[in-house]
DNA sequence: GCTTGAATTGACTTTTACGTAAACGCCGTG
DNA sequence: CACGGCGTTTACGTAAAAGTCAATTCAAGC
């Protein structure tokens, strides 16, 4: 496991910018350790960014990855709080199975629509 | 099956505003009739809305959400066309099944932060 | 010591997806 | 007929998530 990574090497693996990189910090999404004014990012980072880009293309916004985030963290030693991030995180599930129906609905309906085209081709008397 | 439905009980149905039936117009993803300026939408614009709310869940932009109310239309006459509409499909289905991968990882993710939760209930000695 | 290339910060710009406000049309009711 | 309610258009505004650009800084190599 390596200790460190630089912003270009986590810009080339995630093909992202160093902007965006910069901003995910400014929003507190990572806080890579500083040598002079580099950015030095750890394995952490790195896997903090790879679930940054996973809620991306899932939809979410910077808010809600921040509070997906959050729950990945230790749990709180108070019993309100713990019962509260549960809570959360329930809401999340849900979430998360409400977009799992909308995509199994949304496969359903691709793959009828490739179906027509497949039927409208062999009509049309194309070796498939 | 009703024939017309009017723009509020779209909005109460779905819970959203009439700005954003209109901007769906705009942007050609749905084309209700009109009775002098007033629109009426049929069945199929609110399913065509019910696919479109699917696609923003999902965490499609409006571009996106267009390409894919367009492959679920009637399958073009020209085999190089059909061709070209089946690729693309494949393309989103791709996109789709990668979704589904981003959701089981962040699901089991979120299971397992759960469980932390709990466990530390239990050493805290709160009934569960 | 000078150049080169990678990083940094800060400011400004852009795109998307609507929100919001103004100003007006149409129609049924008391 | 005045009103309230629903609908319309036009125009401007805005928040999120970066992109882009300019000015600097810093370290490395020759």
């Amino acid at each position: 496991m390596r200790e460190y990574y630089s912003i270009t090497e986590l810009t080339r693996e995630f093909d992202i910018s160093t902007r965006t990189l910069r901003f995910y910090e400014d929003e507190g999404l990572i806080q890579p350790v500083r040598r002079g004014r580099t950015r030095l990012f750890r394995p952490s980072d790195r896997h903090l960014v790879r679930q940054i880009l996973r809620g991306k293309r899932l939809g979410f916004s910077i808010n809600e990855i921040r509070e997906i985030i959050q729950m990945y963290r230790e749990p709180p030693g108070e019993v309100g709080q713990l019962k509260l991030l549960i809570r959360r995180i329930t809401e999340k599930k849900d979430d998360l199975r409400q977009k799992r129906r909308d995509l199994e609905e949304t496969l359903a309906e691709l793959d009828q629509a490739e179906e027509s085209c497949v039927e409208r081709l062999v009509e049309l008397g194309v070796n498939t």
